[in-house]
DNA sequence: GCAAAAGTGTTAACTGTACACCCATGT
DNA sequence: ACATGGGTGTACAGTTAACACTTTTGC
Protein backbone atom coordinates (compact mmCIF):
# COMPACT_ATOMS: atom_id res chain seq x y z
CA UNK A 1 0.00 0.00 0.00
CA UNK A 2 1.16 3.58 -0.39
CA UNK A 3 1.39 6.83 1.41
CA UNK A 4 -0.87 9.70 1.47
CA UNK A 5 1.39 11.67 -0.98
CA UNK A 6 1.63 9.10 -3.75
CA UNK A 7 -1.80 8.26 -2.93
CA UNK A 8 -3.28 11.85 -3.82
CA UNK A 9 -0.60 11.97 -6.93
CA UNK A 10 -2.44 8.88 -7.36
CA UNK A 11 -6.02 10.47 -7.46
CA UNK A 12 -5.19 13.27 -9.06
CA UNK A 13 -4.20 11.60 -12.21
CA UNK A 14 -7.06 10.03 -12.20
CA UNK A 15 -9.34 12.57 -11.53
CA UNK A 16 -7.33 14.66 -14.52
CA UNK A 17 -6.46 11.77 -17.05
CA UNK A 18 -8.69 9.17 -15.96
CA UNK A 19 -11.32 9.49 -19.07
CA UNK A 20 -7.66 8.92 -21.20
CA UNK A 21 -7.13 6.14 -19.72
CA UNK A 22 -9.88 4.07 -18.92
CA UNK A 23 -13.16 3.04 -20.65
CA UNK A 24 -15.27 6.05 -19.11
CA UNK A 25 -18.84 5.08 -17.56
CA UNK A 26 -17.51 1.40 -17.30
CA UNK A 27 -16.65 -0.53 -14.10
CA UNK A 28 -16.16 -3.71 -12.78
CA UNK A 29 -17.14 -5.18 -9.24
CA UNK A 30 -15.99 -8.68 -7.98
CA UNK A 31 -17.52 -10.38 -5.49
CA UNK A 32 -14.56 -12.67 -4.30
CA UNK A 33 -16.04 -15.56 -2.31
CA UNK A 34 -13.80 -17.25 0.46
CA UNK A 35 -14.40 -20.47 2.66
CA UNK A 36 -13.67 -20.24 6.54
CA UNK A 37 -14.69 -21.75 9.08
CA UNK A 38 -17.34 -23.28 7.74
CA UNK A 39 -18.89 -19.84 6.80
CA UNK A 40 -18.95 -18.31 2.80
CA UNK A 41 -17.35 -15.03 3.32
CA UNK A 42 -16.67 -12.40 0.78
CA UNK A 43 -13.81 -9.82 0.78
CA UNK A 44 -15.07 -6.45 0.45
CA UNK A 45 -13.38 -2.86 1.31
CA UNK A 46 -13.77 -0.80 4.42
CA UNK A 47 -14.65 2.76 3.15
CA UNK A 48 -13.01 5.46 5.05
CA UNK A 49 -15.35 7.86 7.10
CA UNK A 50 -17.74 5.68 5.85
CA UNK A 51 -19.53 2.70 7.61
CA UNK A 52 -20.47 0.96 4.50
CA UNK A 53 -18.25 -1.30 2.82
CA UNK A 54 -17.62 -1.60 -0.98
CA UNK A 55 -17.07 -4.46 -3.11
CA UNK A 56 -13.46 -4.33 -4.68
CA UNK A 57 -13.56 -2.35 -8.06
CA UNK A 58 -11.97 -0.77 -10.64
CA UNK A 59 -11.73 0.45 -14.17
CA UNK A 60 -11.17 -0.83 -17.57
CA UNK A 61 -7.80 -0.06 -19.58
CA UNK A 62 -8.42 1.30 -22.88
CA UNK A 63 -7.75 -1.61 -24.97
CA UNK A 64 -8.18 -4.01 -21.68
CA UNK A 65 -10.69 -6.80 -22.35
CA UNK A 66 -12.93 -6.54 -19.04
CA UNK A 67 -12.05 -10.19 -17.99
CA UNK A 68 -8.40 -8.72 -17.72
CA UNK A 69 -9.71 -5.61 -16.09
CA UNK A 70 -11.44 -7.91 -12.99
CA UNK A 71 -8.23 -10.25 -13.20
CA UNK A 72 -6.50 -6.73 -12.11
CA UNK A 73 -8.63 -5.92 -9.59
CA UNK A 74 -8.30 -9.44 -7.79
CA UNK A 75 -4.57 -9.78 -8.17
CA UNK A 76 -4.48 -6.09 -6.27
CA UNK A 77 -6.41 -7.50 -3.55
CA UNK A 78 -5.49 -10.71 -2.96
CA UNK A 79 -2.03 -11.32 -4.65
CA UNK A 80 -3.51 -14.64 -5.91
CA UNK A 81 -2.77 -15.90 -9.22
CA UNK A 82 -5.11 -18.89 -11.02
CA UNK A 83 -8.20 -17.56 -9.93
CA UNK A 84 -11.92 -18.93 -10.98
CA UNK A 85 -13.46 -15.79 -12.32
CA UNK A 86 -16.58 -15.92 -13.60
CA UNK A 87 -18.88 -12.91 -15.37
CA UNK A 88 -22.74 -13.14 -14.11
CA UNK A 89 -24.72 -10.02 -14.77
CA UNK A 90 -24.46 -6.36 -15.88
CA UNK A 91 -25.98 -3.19 -13.29
CA UNK A 92 -27.29 -0.32 -14.85
CA UNK A 93 -29.48 1.35 -13.08
CA UNK A 94 -29.22 4.85 -13.91
CA UNK A 95 -29.46 5.84 -10.48
CA UNK A 96 -26.95 3.48 -8.73
CA UNK A 97 -24.21 5.88 -8.94
CA UNK A 98 -23.33 7.95 -5.87
CA UNK A 99 -21.40 11.04 -6.17
CA UNK A 100 -20.99 11.68 -2.29
CA UNK A 101 -18.27 8.29 -2.27
CA UNK A 102 -16.39 10.20 -4.97
CA UNK A 103 -16.36 13.53 -3.80
CA UNK A 104 -15.50 12.48 0.55
CA UNK A 105 -12.61 10.39 -1.26
CA UNK A 106 -11.02 13.95 -2.79
CA UNK A 107 -12.57 16.18 0.59
CA UNK A 108 -9.88 15.05 2.50
CA UNK A 109 -7.11 16.35 -0.07
CA UNK A 110 -8.88 19.59 -0.08
CA UNK A 111 -9.97 18.62 -4.06
CA UNK A 112 -13.92 19.07 -4.84
CA UNK A 113 -14.58 17.03 -8.09
CA UNK A 114 -16.25 19.39 -11.07
CA UNK A 115 -19.24 18.47 -11.92
CA UNK A 116 -18.80 17.46 -14.93
CA UNK A 117 -15.79 15.66 -14.67
CA UNK A 118 -16.17 11.93 -15.67
CA UNK A 119 -15.97 10.10 -12.49
CA UNK A 120 -19.20 11.54 -11.45
CA UNK A 121 -20.88 10.76 -14.75
CA UNK A 122 -23.25 7.59 -14.57
CA UNK A 123 -21.48 3.85 -14.30
CA UNK A 124 -22.57 0.94 -15.40
CA UNK A 125 -20.51 -1.79 -14.01
CA UNK A 126 -20.08 -5.65 -14.93
CA UNK A 127 -20.14 -8.01 -12.34
CA UNK A 128 -17.92 -10.77 -11.66
CA UNK A 129 -17.30 -13.35 -8.94
CA UNK A 130 -13.85 -15.11 -8.03
CA UNK A 131 -14.00 -18.59 -6.14
CA UNK A 132 -10.58 -18.21 -4.10
CA UNK A 133 -8.90 -20.02 -1.13
CA UNK A 134 -8.81 -18.44 1.63
CA UNK A 135 -6.04 -19.44 3.22
CA UNK A 136 -4.32 -18.18 0.32
CA UNK A 137 -4.89 -14.41 1.09
CA UNK A 138 -2.87 -12.28 2.65
CA UNK A 139 -4.96 -9.30 3.59
CA UNK A 140 -3.17 -6.73 4.62
CA UNK A 141 -3.65 -6.32 8.73
CA UNK A 142 -3.32 -2.88 8.92
CA UNK A 143 -6.88 -1.78 10.12
CA UNK A 144 -5.01 2.05 8.71
CA UNK A 145 -5.42 1.47 5.39
CA UNK A 146 -7.66 3.99 3.78
CA UNK A 147 -9.16 1.23 2.05
CA UNK A 148 -8.37 -1.99 4.10
CA UNK A 149 -9.80 -5.38 2.64
CA UNK A 150 -11.68 -7.84 5.12
CA UNK A 151 -13.47 -10.94 4.66
CA UNK A 152 -17.33 -11.03 5.80
CA UNK A 153 -19.96 -13.33 6.62
CA UNK A 154 -22.27 -13.61 3.55
CA UNK A 155 -24.94 -13.51 6.44
CA UNK A 156 -23.84 -10.31 8.10
CA UNK A 157 -23.51 -8.04 5.21
CA UNK A 158 -25.89 -5.41 6.58
CA UNK A 159 -24.64 -2.09 5.23
CA UNK A 160 -22.76 -1.64 1.41
CA UNK A 161 -22.42 1.23 -0.78
CA UNK A 162 -25.10 1.95 -3.67
CA UNK A 163 -26.17 -1.86 -5.21
CA UNK A 164 -23.32 -3.48 -4.21
CA UNK A 165 -25.55 -5.64 -1.75
CA UNK A 166 -27.98 -6.71 -4.77
CA UNK A 167 -24.47 -7.51 -7.06
CA UNK A 168 -23.75 -9.65 -4.20
CA UNK A 169 -27.27 -11.37 -4.21
CA UNK A 170 -26.83 -12.06 -7.75
CA UNK A 171 -24.07 -13.64 -7.47
CA UNK A 172 -24.40 -16.05 -5.18
CA UNK A 173 -27.64 -16.84 -7.51
CA UNK A 174 -25.31 -17.22 -10.12
CA UNK A 175 -23.16 -19.78 -8.38
CA UNK A 176 -25.66 -21.43 -6.76
CA UNK A 177 -26.88 -22.38 -10.50
CA UNK A 178 -23.93 -23.01 -11.18
CA UNK A 179 -22.57 -26.12 -8.68
CA UNK A 180 -25.75 -28.07 -10.28
CA UNK A 181 -23.66 -28.29 -13.27
CA UNK A 182 -19.80 -27.38 -12.81
CA UNK A 183 -17.34 -28.20 -11.06
CA UNK A 184 -16.22 -25.26 -8.15
CA UNK A 185 -14.75 -26.99 -4.70
CA UNK A 186 -11.00 -26.26 -6.40
CA UNK A 187 -11.08 -22.58 -6.14
CA UNK A 188 -12.34 -22.37 -2.54
CA UNK A 189 -10.62 -24.75 -0.71
CA UNK A 190 -6.88 -25.84 0.40
CA UNK A 191 -5.28 -28.24 -1.93
CA UNK A 192 -5.88 -31.14 0.34
CA UNK A 193 -9.33 -31.58 1.37
CA UNK A 194 -11.29 -33.96 3.55
CA UNK A 195 -14.76 -35.34 2.34
CA UNK A 196 -16.82 -33.47 5.08
CA UNK A 197 -14.81 -30.13 4.09
CA UNK A 198 -16.04 -30.48 0.96
CA UNK A 199 -19.70 -31.15 1.34
CA UNK A 200 -19.91 -28.17 4.15
CA UNK A 201 -18.76 -26.24 1.33
CA UNK A 202 -21.77 -27.26 -0.87
CA UNK A 203 -24.08 -27.19 2.14
CA UNK A 204 -23.30 -23.61 2.98
CA UNK A 205 -23.53 -22.47 -0.71
CA UNK A 206 -26.62 -24.27 -0.87
CA UNK A 207 -27.95 -23.02 2.48
CA UNK A 208 -29.10 -26.76 2.80
CA UNK A 209 -28.21 -29.74 4.57
CA UNK A 210 -26.80 -32.77 2.24
CA UNK A 211 -27.18 -36.34 2.84
CA UNK A 212 -22.98 -37.31 3.93
CA UNK A 213 -23.70 -40.72 2.57
CA UNK A 214 -24.93 -39.74 -0.96
CA UNK A 215 -22.82 -36.54 -1.05
CA UNK A 216 -19.67 -38.92 -0.53
CA UNK A 217 -21.16 -41.32 -3.50
CA UNK A 218 -22.42 -38.35 -5.94
CA UNK A 219 -18.86 -36.19 -6.00
CA UNK A 220 -16.64 -39.39 -6.42
CA UNK A 221 -18.62 -40.77 -9.22
CA UNK A 222 -17.72 -36.78 -10.86
CA UNK A 223 -14.56 -38.62 -11.01
CA UNK A 224 -12.61 -35.89 -10.29
CA UNK A 225 -11.16 -36.39 -7.38
CA UNK A 226 -8.05 -38.07 -6.47
CA UNK A 227 -7.84 -40.38 -2.65
CA UNK A 228 -4.70 -39.95 -0.71
CA UNK A 229 -3.26 -42.27 1.58
CA UNK A 230 -3.40 -39.72 4.42
CA UNK A 231 -5.74 -38.68 6.88
CA UNK A 232 -6.54 -35.12 8.64
CA UNK A 233 -5.34 -36.03 11.85
CA UNK A 234 -5.60 -34.09 15.06
CA UNK A 235 -9.38 -33.73 15.28
CA UNK A 236 -11.31 -35.50 17.66
CA UNK A 237 -13.14 -39.08 16.24
CA UNK A 238 -12.18 -40.97 13.21
CA UNK A 239 -9.52 -39.44 11.09
CA UNK A 240 -10.79 -38.65 7.93
CA UNK A 241 -9.19 -39.49 4.45
CA UNK A 242 -7.72 -36.00 2.46
CA UNK A 243 -8.34 -35.41 -1.30
CA UNK A 244 -7.31 -33.45 -4.40
CA UNK A 245 -8.67 -32.90 -7.09
CA UNK A 246 -7.54 -34.44 -10.51
CA UNK A 247 -6.46 -31.81 -12.70
CA UNK A 248 -7.41 -33.03 -15.83
CA UNK A 249 -10.52 -34.25 -15.07
CA UNK A 250 -11.65 -30.72 -13.01
CA UNK A 251 -10.70 -29.22 -16.19
CA UNK A 252 -12.24 -30.81 -18.54
CA UNK A 253 -15.61 -31.18 -15.64
CA UNK A 254 -15.48 -27.10 -15.86
CA UNK A 255 -15.54 -27.11 -19.60
CA UNK A 256 -18.06 -30.07 -20.27
CA UNK A 257 -20.37 -29.39 -17.55
CA UNK A 258 -20.55 -32.58 -14.99
CA UNK A 259 -23.35 -34.09 -17.11
CA UNK A 260 -22.55 -33.09 -20.33
CA UNK A 261 -25.59 -31.68 -21.51
CA UNK A 262 -28.55 -33.29 -22.89
CA UNK B 1 -38.15 4.49 -42.47
CA UNK B 2 -36.58 7.44 -43.47
CA UNK B 3 -35.46 9.06 -46.60
CA UNK B 4 -32.09 9.75 -47.24
CA UNK B 5 -32.12 13.52 -46.39
CA UNK B 6 -33.49 13.10 -43.01
CA UNK B 7 -30.99 10.03 -42.38
CA UNK B 8 -28.17 11.93 -42.93
CA UNK B 9 -29.23 14.73 -40.43
CA UNK B 10 -30.11 11.75 -38.39
CA UNK B 11 -26.23 10.39 -39.03
CA UNK B 12 -24.73 13.93 -38.03
CA UNK B 13 -26.34 14.27 -34.87
CA UNK B 14 -24.89 10.90 -33.89
CA UNK B 15 -21.63 12.00 -35.22
CA UNK B 16 -21.41 15.13 -33.92
CA UNK B 17 -23.69 14.83 -30.66
CA UNK B 18 -23.45 11.25 -29.92
CA UNK B 19 -20.93 11.26 -27.39
CA UNK B 20 -23.53 14.25 -24.93
CA UNK B 21 -26.36 11.57 -25.80
CA UNK B 22 -25.01 7.77 -25.62
CA UNK B 23 -22.54 6.21 -23.20
CA UNK B 24 -19.41 6.48 -25.08
CA UNK B 25 -17.89 2.80 -26.00
CA UNK B 26 -20.70 0.76 -24.64
CA UNK B 27 -23.57 -0.41 -26.94
CA UNK B 28 -25.79 -3.85 -27.11
CA UNK B 29 -26.66 -6.29 -29.75
CA UNK B 30 -28.94 -8.23 -29.90
CA UNK B 31 -29.56 -11.67 -31.09
CA UNK B 32 -33.39 -12.47 -32.71
CA UNK B 33 -34.40 -15.82 -31.97
CA UNK B 34 -37.27 -17.03 -34.30
CA UNK B 35 -38.97 -20.09 -35.59
CA UNK B 36 -39.99 -20.70 -38.97
CA UNK B 37 -40.72 -23.81 -40.87
CA UNK B 38 -39.29 -25.99 -38.45
CA UNK B 39 -36.02 -23.80 -38.55
CA UNK B 40 -34.25 -21.70 -36.33
CA UNK B 41 -33.79 -18.32 -37.15
CA UNK B 42 -32.22 -14.80 -36.71
CA UNK B 43 -33.39 -11.33 -37.56
CA UNK B 44 -30.31 -9.57 -39.00
CA UNK B 45 -29.14 -6.65 -40.63
CA UNK B 46 -28.29 -6.23 -44.56
CA UNK B 47 -24.88 -3.82 -44.56
CA UNK B 48 -25.05 -1.59 -47.61
CA UNK B 49 -22.14 -1.82 -49.41
CA UNK B 50 -21.53 -5.27 -47.91
CA UNK B 51 -21.78 -8.39 -48.32
CA UNK B 52 -21.50 -9.19 -44.39
CA UNK B 53 -24.78 -9.10 -42.07
CA UNK B 54 -24.84 -7.28 -38.77
CA UNK B 55 -26.50 -7.97 -35.42
CA UNK B 56 -29.55 -5.48 -34.80
CA UNK B 57 -27.70 -3.54 -32.03
CA UNK B 58 -27.44 0.40 -30.58
CA UNK B 59 -26.07 2.34 -28.16
CA UNK B 60 -27.46 3.13 -24.56
CA UNK B 61 -28.37 6.23 -23.62
CA UNK B 62 -27.13 8.22 -21.09
CA UNK B 63 -29.34 7.30 -18.04
CA UNK B 64 -31.07 4.12 -20.04
CA UNK B 65 -31.12 1.22 -18.32
CA UNK B 66 -29.18 -1.33 -20.80
CA UNK B 67 -31.88 -3.86 -20.85
CA UNK B 68 -34.06 -0.41 -22.17
CA UNK B 69 -31.19 0.08 -24.40
CA UNK B 70 -32.10 -3.24 -25.67
CA UNK B 71 -36.03 -3.40 -25.91
CA UNK B 72 -35.39 -0.41 -27.62
CA UNK B 73 -33.60 -1.82 -30.24
CA UNK B 74 -35.63 -4.62 -30.67
CA UNK B 75 -38.81 -2.76 -30.83
CA UNK B 76 -37.01 -0.78 -33.17
CA UNK B 77 -37.04 -3.69 -35.78
CA UNK B 78 -39.37 -5.76 -34.84
CA UNK B 79 -42.38 -3.54 -33.27
CA UNK B 80 -43.27 -6.08 -31.08
CA UNK B 81 -43.64 -5.86 -27.64
CA UNK B 82 -43.48 -8.10 -24.54
CA UNK B 83 -40.64 -9.91 -25.93
CA UNK B 84 -38.97 -12.35 -23.99
CA UNK B 85 -34.61 -10.38 -23.38
CA UNK B 86 -32.10 -12.23 -21.93
CA UNK B 87 -28.36 -10.88 -21.22
CA UNK B 88 -25.75 -13.50 -21.54
CA UNK B 89 -22.16 -12.31 -22.05
CA UNK B 90 -20.28 -8.82 -22.32
CA UNK B 91 -17.86 -9.26 -25.88
CA UNK B 92 -14.87 -6.52 -24.93
CA UNK B 93 -12.14 -7.92 -26.69
CA UNK B 94 -10.04 -4.59 -27.89
CA UNK B 95 -9.75 -5.58 -31.08
CA UNK B 96 -13.48 -6.37 -31.87
CA UNK B 97 -14.16 -2.57 -33.09
CA UNK B 98 -14.26 -2.30 -37.11
CA UNK B 99 -13.64 1.80 -37.72
CA UNK B 100 -14.32 0.73 -41.44
CA UNK B 101 -17.69 -0.05 -40.95
CA UNK B 102 -18.73 3.04 -39.59
CA UNK B 103 -16.45 5.07 -42.74
CA UNK B 104 -18.09 3.47 -45.04
CA UNK B 105 -21.70 4.65 -43.57
CA UNK B 106 -20.43 8.36 -43.71
CA UNK B 107 -18.83 7.58 -47.32
CA UNK B 108 -21.87 8.17 -49.39
CA UNK B 109 -22.39 11.50 -47.94
CA UNK B 110 -18.84 12.96 -48.43
CA UNK B 111 -18.56 12.85 -44.82
CA UNK B 112 -14.68 11.42 -43.16
CA UNK B 113 -15.10 10.39 -39.60
CA UNK B 114 -12.28 12.54 -37.93
CA UNK B 115 -10.00 10.20 -36.32
CA UNK B 116 -10.65 11.31 -32.24
CA UNK B 117 -14.37 10.80 -32.66
CA UNK B 118 -16.64 8.48 -30.31
CA UNK B 119 -17.54 6.38 -33.00
CA UNK B 120 -14.04 5.24 -33.38
CA UNK B 121 -13.14 4.50 -30.31
CA UNK B 122 -13.05 0.63 -29.24
CA UNK B 123 -16.43 -0.52 -28.35
CA UNK B 124 -17.46 -3.20 -25.65
CA UNK B 125 -20.90 -4.84 -26.31
CA UNK B 126 -23.52 -6.48 -23.80
CA UNK B 127 -25.13 -9.22 -25.86
CA UNK B 128 -28.91 -10.02 -25.49
CA UNK B 129 -31.05 -12.77 -27.14
CA UNK B 130 -34.93 -12.38 -27.67
CA UNK B 131 -37.07 -14.96 -28.33
CA UNK B 132 -39.80 -13.84 -30.67
CA UNK B 133 -42.87 -15.21 -32.28
CA UNK B 134 -41.55 -15.25 -36.17
CA UNK B 135 -45.61 -14.49 -37.22
CA UNK B 136 -45.97 -11.31 -35.21
CA UNK B 137 -42.82 -9.94 -37.09
CA UNK B 138 -43.04 -7.12 -39.95
CA UNK B 139 -39.64 -7.19 -41.61
CA UNK B 140 -39.97 -4.38 -43.93
CA UNK B 141 -40.05 -6.28 -47.68
CA UNK B 142 -38.55 -3.36 -49.42
CA UNK B 143 -34.92 -4.43 -50.22
CA UNK B 144 -34.27 -1.39 -50.74
CA UNK B 145 -33.88 -0.06 -47.28
CA UNK B 146 -30.35 0.79 -46.03
CA UNK B 147 -30.46 -1.40 -43.04
CA UNK B 148 -32.67 -4.09 -44.37
CA UNK B 149 -33.73 -6.63 -42.09
CA UNK B 150 -33.85 -10.69 -42.95
CA UNK B 151 -34.32 -13.64 -41.41
CA UNK B 152 -32.25 -16.27 -41.51
CA UNK B 153 -31.22 -19.77 -40.85
CA UNK B 154 -28.78 -20.15 -38.32
CA UNK B 155 -26.99 -22.32 -40.32
CA UNK B 156 -26.60 -20.26 -42.92
CA UNK B 157 -24.83 -18.02 -41.30
CA UNK B 158 -21.67 -17.08 -43.19
CA UNK B 159 -20.66 -13.26 -43.33
CA UNK B 160 -21.30 -11.14 -40.31
CA UNK B 161 -19.12 -8.08 -39.09
CA UNK B 162 -16.92 -7.99 -36.63
CA UNK B 163 -17.10 -10.81 -33.94
CA UNK B 164 -21.37 -11.19 -34.50
CA UNK B 165 -20.60 -14.58 -35.23
CA UNK B 166 -18.94 -15.20 -32.11
CA UNK B 167 -21.76 -13.54 -30.38
CA UNK B 168 -24.85 -15.31 -32.10
CA UNK B 169 -22.91 -18.95 -31.18
CA UNK B 170 -22.69 -17.94 -27.33
CA UNK B 171 -26.21 -16.56 -27.60
CA UNK B 172 -27.56 -20.41 -28.65
CA UNK B 173 -25.28 -22.08 -26.12
CA UNK B 174 -27.04 -19.81 -23.42
CA UNK B 175 -29.75 -20.60 -25.26
CA UNK B 176 -29.47 -24.19 -24.85
CA UNK B 177 -28.50 -23.78 -21.19
CA UNK B 178 -31.50 -22.28 -20.36
CA UNK B 179 -33.36 -24.61 -22.50
CA UNK B 180 -32.66 -27.02 -19.35
CA UNK B 181 -34.52 -25.07 -16.01
CA UNK B 182 -36.74 -22.54 -17.95
CA UNK B 183 -39.61 -22.77 -20.30
CA UNK B 184 -39.01 -21.27 -23.35
CA UNK B 185 -41.76 -21.64 -25.98
CA UNK B 186 -44.12 -19.08 -25.42
CA UNK B 187 -41.91 -15.97 -26.88
CA UNK B 188 -41.07 -18.06 -30.26
CA UNK B 189 -44.55 -19.90 -30.74
CA UNK B 190 -47.47 -18.66 -32.06
CA UNK B 191 -50.64 -18.37 -28.88
CA UNK B 192 -51.90 -21.15 -29.74
CA UNK B 193 -49.69 -24.12 -30.79
CA UNK B 194 -49.42 -28.03 -31.10
CA UNK B 195 -47.45 -30.45 -29.35
CA UNK B 196 -45.60 -31.82 -32.40
CA UNK B 197 -44.93 -27.77 -32.63
CA UNK B 198 -43.45 -27.64 -29.69
CA UNK B 199 -41.59 -30.41 -30.02
CA UNK B 200 -40.27 -29.55 -33.50
CA UNK B 201 -38.80 -26.23 -31.58
CA UNK B 202 -37.23 -28.07 -29.09
CA UNK B 203 -35.57 -30.21 -31.20
CA UNK B 204 -34.03 -27.46 -33.40
CA UNK B 205 -33.00 -25.60 -30.43
CA UNK B 206 -31.29 -28.51 -29.12
CA UNK B 207 -30.38 -30.01 -33.03
CA UNK B 208 -31.29 -33.49 -31.58
CA UNK B 209 -34.27 -35.87 -31.81
CA UNK B 210 -36.11 -36.43 -29.04
CA UNK B 211 -39.02 -39.20 -28.47
CA UNK B 212 -42.64 -38.18 -29.00
CA UNK B 213 -44.23 -39.90 -26.27
CA UNK B 214 -41.55 -38.93 -23.19
CA UNK B 215 -41.27 -35.21 -24.96
CA UNK B 216 -45.65 -34.98 -24.36
CA UNK B 217 -45.40 -35.96 -20.70
CA UNK B 218 -42.56 -34.03 -19.75
CA UNK B 219 -44.15 -31.11 -21.29
CA UNK B 220 -47.81 -31.44 -19.47
CA UNK B 221 -45.29 -33.11 -16.16
CA UNK B 222 -44.31 -28.97 -16.14
CA UNK B 223 -47.93 -28.03 -15.66
CA UNK B 224 -47.48 -24.75 -18.24
CA UNK B 225 -49.21 -25.94 -20.54
CA UNK B 226 -53.39 -25.66 -20.83
CA UNK B 227 -54.67 -28.19 -23.34
CA UNK B 228 -57.62 -26.86 -25.45
CA UNK B 229 -60.63 -28.24 -27.03
CA UNK B 230 -59.64 -27.91 -30.56
CA UNK B 231 -57.39 -29.12 -32.83
CA UNK B 232 -55.16 -27.72 -35.92
CA UNK B 233 -57.15 -29.22 -39.21
CA UNK B 234 -55.90 -28.64 -42.54
CA UNK B 235 -52.69 -31.16 -42.32
CA UNK B 236 -52.92 -34.26 -43.46
CA UNK B 237 -53.21 -37.40 -40.91
CA UNK B 238 -54.68 -36.73 -37.29
CA UNK B 239 -54.96 -33.51 -36.38
CA UNK B 240 -53.45 -32.64 -33.41
CA UNK B 241 -54.60 -30.84 -30.10
CA UNK B 242 -54.01 -26.93 -29.86
CA UNK B 243 -51.93 -26.00 -26.32
CA UNK B 244 -51.69 -22.60 -24.78
CA UNK B 245 -49.55 -21.83 -22.02
CA UNK B 246 -50.75 -20.97 -18.93
CA UNK B 247 -49.31 -17.49 -17.77
CA UNK B 248 -49.67 -17.55 -14.47
CA UNK B 249 -47.74 -20.73 -14.32
CA UNK B 250 -45.23 -20.20 -16.83
CA UNK B 251 -44.32 -16.73 -14.87
CA UNK B 252 -43.65 -18.70 -11.93
CA UNK B 253 -41.67 -21.43 -13.70
CA UNK B 254 -39.75 -18.70 -15.76
CA UNK B 255 -38.79 -17.13 -12.31
CA UNK B 256 -38.06 -20.06 -9.92
CA UNK B 257 -37.15 -22.84 -12.90
CA UNK B 258 -38.71 -25.67 -13.84
CA UNK B 259 -37.43 -28.10 -11.48
CA UNK B 260 -37.32 -25.65 -8.53
CA UNK B 261 -33.51 -26.08 -7.72
CA UNK B 262 -31.68 -28.40 -5.42
C1' DG C 1 -15.79 -48.22 27.03
C1' DC C 2 -18.29 -44.51 25.11
C1' DA C 3 -19.53 -40.74 22.18
C1' DA C 4 -18.99 -38.72 17.90
C1' DA C 5 -17.49 -38.65 13.30
C1' DA C 6 -16.18 -41.22 9.09
C1' DG C 7 -16.36 -45.25 5.82
C1' DT C 8 -19.19 -48.73 3.29
C1' DG C 9 -23.52 -51.24 1.90
C1' DT C 10 -28.44 -52.11 0.87
C1' DT C 11 -33.01 -51.18 -0.49
C1' DA C 12 -37.04 -48.60 -2.05
C1' DA C 13 -38.85 -44.85 -4.70
C1' DC C 14 -38.60 -42.15 -8.48
C1' DT C 15 -37.37 -40.72 -13.27
C1' DG C 16 -36.07 -41.37 -17.72
C1' DT C 17 -36.11 -44.32 -21.78
C1' DA C 18 -37.65 -47.44 -25.02
C1' DC C 19 -41.00 -49.43 -26.88
C1' DA C 20 -46.13 -51.24 -28.43
C1' DC C 21 -50.62 -50.27 -29.54
C1' DC C 22 -54.61 -47.73 -30.97
C1' DC C 23 -56.88 -43.69 -33.20
C1' DA C 24 -57.86 -40.10 -36.63
C1' DT C 25 -57.29 -38.13 -41.19
C1' DG C 26 -56.35 -37.33 -46.30
C1' DT C 27 -55.41 -39.71 -50.39
C1' DA D 1 -57.76 -49.45 -47.13
C1' DC D 2 -53.62 -47.76 -46.04
C1' DA D 3 -49.98 -44.80 -45.01
C1' DT D 4 -48.79 -41.41 -41.82
C1' DG D 5 -48.76 -38.80 -37.90
C1' DG D 6 -50.87 -38.19 -33.24
C1' DG D 7 -52.54 -39.87 -28.49
C1' DT D 8 -52.02 -43.07 -24.54
C1' DG D 9 -49.96 -47.04 -21.74
C1' DT D 10 -46.43 -50.07 -19.87
C1' DA D 11 -42.17 -52.22 -18.55
C1' DC D 12 -37.34 -51.91 -17.73
C1' DA D 13 -33.14 -49.53 -16.37
C1' DG D 14 -30.62 -46.16 -14.19
C1' DT D 15 -30.49 -42.76 -10.71
C1' DT D 16 -31.60 -40.71 -6.33
C1' DA D 17 -32.93 -40.85 -1.64
C1' DA D 18 -33.36 -42.97 2.79
C1' DC D 19 -31.50 -45.53 6.14
C1' DA D 20 -28.31 -49.39 8.91
C1' DC D 21 -24.18 -51.02 10.20
C1' DT D 22 -19.22 -50.97 11.07
C1' DT D 23 -14.74 -48.59 12.00
C1' DT D 24 -11.74 -45.30 14.02
C1' DT D 25 -10.33 -41.88 17.27
C1' DG D 26 -10.08 -38.87 21.65
C1' DC D 27 -11.48 -38.63 26.16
Amino acid sequence: MTKKVSLSTGLKQLLEKGDKMYQTGLSVDTVIFGFHENVLKILVLNIQYSQKRALPGGFIKINEPVEDAAYRVLQERTGVANIFLQQFDVFSNPTRSDASIHQSRYKDYGVKIPKDNWLLQRFITIGFYALIDYTEVKTSDSKLDAEHCEWVDIHKLDSMIMDHKEIVFKALESLRTQLAYTPIGKNLLPKKFTMPELQKLYETILDQKLDRRNFQRKMISFGILNKLNETRKGGAHKAPFLYTFNDKKYQKALKEGLYGSW
